[in-house]
DNA sequence: AAAATTATATATCATTATGATATATGGAGG
DNA sequence: CCTCCATATATCATAATGATATATAATTTT
């Protein structure tokens, strides 16, 4: 039996909270997994095309407001495929952080120039923590999401306090 | 003038160091850049095509010990389009960690089940730091290449502490 | 009240990137 | 001698992104 990819098994996880629409699916990605896997529409409506001809989920369609709107319900197979999912061996991590590929070549420039990147890339790495510390865990349903959450809080407290010492070794005059 | 991308600059860059081969350009990303930006044969060996139609390297083709090669130099074009690259802003880091995908799921599982599974991928994560540890910083050329192969290493030290705790966490009985 | 903007909602498409595979030769070890 | 591994280039189906198109409802601004 070959297994389903990672967004795939998102897009049925999130059905496992409630029936939602292609447009919920990518709001809740959004803002929830998105910071350690994101999924675009053009990813998200064809999986869903997929998972319906394959049984792991059914659609009901309906006018609510006067807008056309498809609700993916999760199926039983649906359910019992995400969970055989959830007990695979976990992949690699994979990352595009092309600040630190800068980095990797940072011989060819000059020292201040170095400096003056690292701080602009500090501000907004503080922004953006600040950002994740004003969501509140207590939205979340259960306490795993809220692990997830604080995961990326603090994962950005590491880099923030990396780039700070970074920035502390290249700004001391080298002997 | 429309800017390159990060995986085109990673290839000059790579040819700031020396004249090589895509075969040796995806050797010295495999085992340095890769851990937080891969690149595959499929995207560089297209990339240098583009690359030379723009003027950006040049190709020197020679047969050594029987075997045909294509060494590719970088243009001075190259090397000042590179340099352009290097003081743009940064991009969001994205990333690819299905691990943390299964944890924000992980009401659907039994808590036996996902010790387990921790259990495991700690053991993974601290064989992987491991190997990591045993690369020698001073096989490389200059310090920016130490930093970010030290940025690899401390952030695995980041994932292996946070998933201890969580673990902690998950096997203190709750009340 | 009208206009503009934002949110909801689905869908498609060109471009990018991956992972696998094909092809071929040299060198090392058993 | 034969197998396996490293070197080396190339391509291709599949996957995924980011942008764009389309349309309507709701909200905000003028």
């Amino acid at each position: 039996m070959a297994s389903i990819s990672t967004i795939e098994s998102i897009i049925l996880g999130c059905l496992t909270t409630r029936p939602m629409s292609g447009y919920e699916i990518k709001q809740l990605i959004s803002l929830s997994t998105s910071l350690f896997y994101n999924a675009s529409y053009g990813s998200i409506y064809p999986i869903l095309r997929k998972h319906e001809e394959a049984d792991l989920v059914c659609v009901e369609e309906l006018i609510e407001n006067g807008r056309f709107k498809k609700i993916y319900h999760l199926t039983e197979k649906g359910y019992s495929t995400f969970l055989a999912w959830l007990e695979e061996p976990p992949q690699p991590i994979t990352m595009k952080n092309d600040m630190l590929v800068r980095l990797f070549f940072y011989n060819n420039l000059t020292c201040e120039k170095q400096c003056e990147i690292i701080r602009m890339y500090l501000d907004h790495l503080r922004d953006f923590r600040q950002r994740l510390e004003g969501i509140a865990a207590a939205a979340y349903s259960d306490p795993y999401k809220e692990y997830t959450l604080c995961w990326g809080k603090d994962f950005y407290v590491f880099l923030i306090e990396w780039y700070e010492n970074l920035l502390n070794d290249l700004e001391k005059p080298s002997m």
